[in-house]
DNA sequence: ATTCTGACA
DNA sequence: TGTCAGTA
């Protein structure tokens, strides 16, 4: 499929899937004529890399992440490198440092909620 | 009609 | 991220 497709397909708009193939996010194929050509593993592809953005995670380290998020077991341990495993370690602690973060900002709001609604 | 690259009131 | 331009 072309970049309208999977525009309509995953819901990222075509300037955002050509943006996430500058960052070296996702790799389409190209025709004769210039076009970028999607295999059908794209959509979830392009899926997983939006709940990663939506995480907070930056291109760059979604970027290493990705490759050993999506293959298949056996190759997991090819990229098990002492550095792929720190970097992950890390990315983790600073995702449930958001968690935490974002939990006791949604009781806030909660209570303020609650507050407004039993004026 | 659709996509491509580069650029920015 | 959107959008406009000038192409293929």
């Amino acid at each position: 499929m072309r970049i309208g497709e999977l525009a309509e397909r995953t819901g990222i708009s075509r300037r955002l899937l050509r943006y996430y193939e500058e960052q070296g996010l996702i790799t389409p194929e190209r025709c004769a004529n210039g076009y970028r050509v999607y295999s059908e593993e794209f959509v979830d592809r392009v899926t997983q890399i939006r709940g990663l953005l939506d995480a907070g995670l930056p291109t760059r380290i979604i970027r290493q992440v990705l490759p050993c998020l999506n293959r298949p077991r056996d190759i997991h341990f090819t990229d098990a490198t002492p550095e792929m495993l720190a970097l992950l370690e890390r990315e983790r602690d600073a995702m449930s440092r958001r968690i935490e973060v974002l939990a006791r900002n949604r009781e806030a709001i909660g209570a303020y909620l609650v507050a407004v609604r039993d004026r």
